[in-house]
RNA sequence: GCCAGCGUAGCUCAGCUGGCUAGAGCGACUGAUUUGUAAUCAGUAGGUCAGGGGUUCGAGUCCCUUCGCUGGCUCCA
């Protein structure tokens, strides 16, 4: 007999070789059918294992993060399953569930998988789901493993299984198809109801630039069809609120291909809403104690040696341009920071000067490989919000903590409850990528490690995603389609005060070194605009707004009173316009109701008489009168409240 | 950069397996309409079908190529 702990404390008795299955049916039928896999002692397992002696379980079903990849990894199975039907031969790498779905890295040979490829291969999966073949399990030894896979002539299996340690392999076999795999997986294929192939995209094998590219099919699956309805509609709302789609609709900014890909330029409307975004932080800054700078786009090839950009980046850049007499090297510059040293240097700094904090909405340019582009998220030139904090080691803890609140507020007024802080370090083993010395490593990632601790922020951490001079904190916010984008950042420096030889004098008398911080609350205005736009879908916050306010007179007669009350918004400095074709009532609303500006104001008669405006909000329709001065009042009061 | 797909008017899209002079809606422009909470009516202009090359009696449609866009991969100071 064995005793079965449940999640909730009780613990029962059941017969030894009892499955994770049979303990649900002994609950209820209807649990059973819903049962996907089982935790069992902490470790997923198929629910059809036997359980073997006293155990804490835990049955998962498709509420259960762990249910739906088991669910996910088992259908990946049953798609190469199908694609092996269709393409004899084809060779499989690997195949695990993702956030949402799953994927199959395939090579199929010397044919081409395609999008028209995917309904019959959908098809051939309900076909076989509806078999409800078992998901088998097998130990098998290393050498069997080997012999399958070369009979079956498999090298990417093979590969894989080389790195496996005998006694630890285990195979899953379902209908004709027989898989490498750890598992676990679903009881059969039954589960798997409804099933779409979303997209079809190269991989290199084990993501190495260097290997072969394989074929990678994302599909996505679920136990009942109205799921994969409600999924579709989901990506079509927000394919509705990409920002390159709301960029152009709400005219904010555009591409030319004569201009160059990955440049942007900003309409006057999107240049209205950077304004009120640098506003907002300059505010903040010179309130937190920083000066605002001013450098040059360029900067001399000397400049980067010493920063030793030139040296890490130097190929894979903008390259150089030559002064046609002199013969003198600039780069386009890539950070900021080299030229905020050089303030720095321009003259002595004692200890009583530090912290110093240098601002500068800079612009930067960036090669970035043209597949890479992407709407306003990926872009090769772009302005950031940048900062570098010149302190005292002792400092450093403090200034770190002053900069994650201000990143902190800067995501709460734009209202983004979901982020993440990413705490960047090094790469475990390849120390190759960057510079300086071991212990001002070690130095700047337990600061930040500390600095993300005290703050009491959730953080995940992530090992070779440190910038090339020194670790970072990255908040990362997720885009309509769930991709995640860096946004702030804020990065401890001990190397390049260093290189370029920065020091001031303590009050001991001697000089020192002081540290850097590098920091962007926004990251660039360009991503920072692009995420928030999907963010809000469009609906920007009244403060932000290009337009705040559209005055719509009803005829000819109440334009006068109209442009009366836009003097007064003017006056009030309030973003505001006067719709004065000859448009029905009806027709000037929904434009401005399609431009999504916050307020409408409805002139009339009525109005006229009484010298009021008729108030009607953006998606929330008509709000009844209210003074022209009030409405100023209030609108601005709503204002005030989200900034302050 | 790599793999796959896409590229028709300012925008959204029709144009079947090659066959008259390439269409529609929105937008723009002109005129009429003076209007009460999400689209007034009529007319006009607007296209080297992304660029180049080829196959064919004939190419928006088929092939090659360049550019751009999309989705991934790799990269990302």
């Amino acid at each position: 007999m064995a005793n079965v702990k449940f999640p909730d404390g009780k613990v029962r008795e059941y017969p030894d070789g009892t499955t994770a299955l049979d303990v649900a049916k002994s609950i209820s039928n209807s649990l059973a059918a819903k049962v996907l896999a089982a935790k069992v002692n902490g470790e997923v397992w198929d629910a059809t294992r036997p359980l073997k002696g006293d155990v804490d379980l835990n049955l998962l079903t498709w509420d259960d993060k762990e249910g739906k990849s088991t669910f996910w990894h088992s259908s990946a199975h049953l798609m190469a399953e199908a694609l092996e039907g269709f393409f004899p031969g084809m060779k499989f790498g690997i195949g695990p569930p993702i956030e949402n779905g799953f994927y199959y890295d395939v090579d199929p040979g010397d044919k081409v998988v395609s999008a028209e490829d995917f309904k019959k291969i959908e098809d051939k999966i309900l076909e076989l789901a509806r078999k409800k073949e078992a998901y088998v399990r097998s130990e098998v030894s290393k050498g069997d493993a080997i012999k399958y896979f070369t009979e079956k002539d498999d090298k990417y299996k093979l590969d894989l299984i080389k790195d496996l340690q005998d006694g630890t392999i285990t195979f899953y076999k379902q209908g004709e198809f027989t898989d490498l795999c750890r598992g676990p997986h679903l009881p059969n294929t039954g589960f798997i109801k409804a099933v779409k192939l979303l997209n079809v995209a190269g991989a290199y094998w084990r993501g190495d630039e260097k290997a072969k590219q394989l074929t990678r099919i994302y599909a996505i699956t679920f136990p009942d069809q109205k799921q994969l309805t409600d999924y579709i509609t989901l990506i079509e709302e927000a394919k509705k609120r990409d920002h390159r789609k709301l960029g152009r609709e709400l005219e904010l900014f555009t591409f030319s291909e004569k201009v160059g890909l990955g440049l942007p330029l900003w309409l006057p409307k999107g240049t209205v809403l950077r304004e009120r975004l640098e506003n907002f932080m300059r505010k903040n800054q010179k309130e937190a104690g920083y000066l605002q700078v001013v450098t040059p786009h360029i900067g001399h090839k000397n400049l980067y040696i010493t920063s030793g950009h030139y040296e890490k980046y130097g190929k894979d850049s903008f390259q150089p341009i030559h002064t046609p007499q002199e013969g003198e090297e600039f780069l386009l510059k890539p950070m900021n920071c080299p030229h905020h040293c050089e303030i720095y240097k321009s003259s002595p700094r004692s200890y009583r000067d530090l912290p110093l904090r240098l601002a500068e909405f800079g612009t930067v340019y960036r090669y970035e490989q043209s597949g890479e582009l992407h709407g306003l998220t990926r872009v090769r030139g772009f302005t950031q919000d940048d900062s570098h904090i010149f302190c005292q080691p002792d400092q450093v803890m403090d200034e770190f903590c002053k900069v994650i609140d201000l990143v902190m507020k800067v995501l709460k007024t734009l209202d983004f409850k979901e982020y993440t802080a990413q705490i960047s370090l090094r790469d475990k083993v390849d120390r190759s990528k960057y510079i300086g010395s071991e212990e001002n490593w070690e130095k700047a990632e337990n600061a930040i490690i500390e600095a993300a601790a005290q703050k009491g922020l959730k953080t995940v951490t992530e090992y070779g995603e440190a910038a090339f001079y020194g670790p970072k904190l990255d908040f990362m916010v997720k885009d309509a389609l769930g991709r995640t984008w860096q946004l702030g950042t804020v990065q401890v420096d001990y190397n390049l005060p260093e290189r370029f030889e920065l020091e001031y004098v303590g009050a001991d008398n001697q000089k020192h070194t002081p540290v850097m911080i590098h920091r962007a609350p926004f990251g660039s205005l360009e991503r920072f605009i692009g995420v928030l736009l999907e963010h809000c879908a469009g609906n920007l916050p009244l403060w932000l707004a290009p337009d705040q306010v559209a005055i719509l007179p009803i005829s000819d007669k109440h334009v006068e009173y109209a442009e009366n009350i836009l003097k007064l918004l003017k006056k009030c400095e309030i973003r505001a316009l006067v719709d004065t074709r000859i448009e029905k009532i009806g027709r000037k609303i929904r434009d401005a109701e399609m431009q999504k500006i916050p307020y409408m104001l409805i002139i009339g008669d009525k109005e006229m008489e009484e010298n009021k405006v008729a108030v009607r909000r953006h998606g929330e329709g008509d709000k009844g009168q209210e003074g022209a001065a009030e409405f100023v009042e209030r609108i601005n009061k709503e204002i005030e409240e989200v900034l302050n």
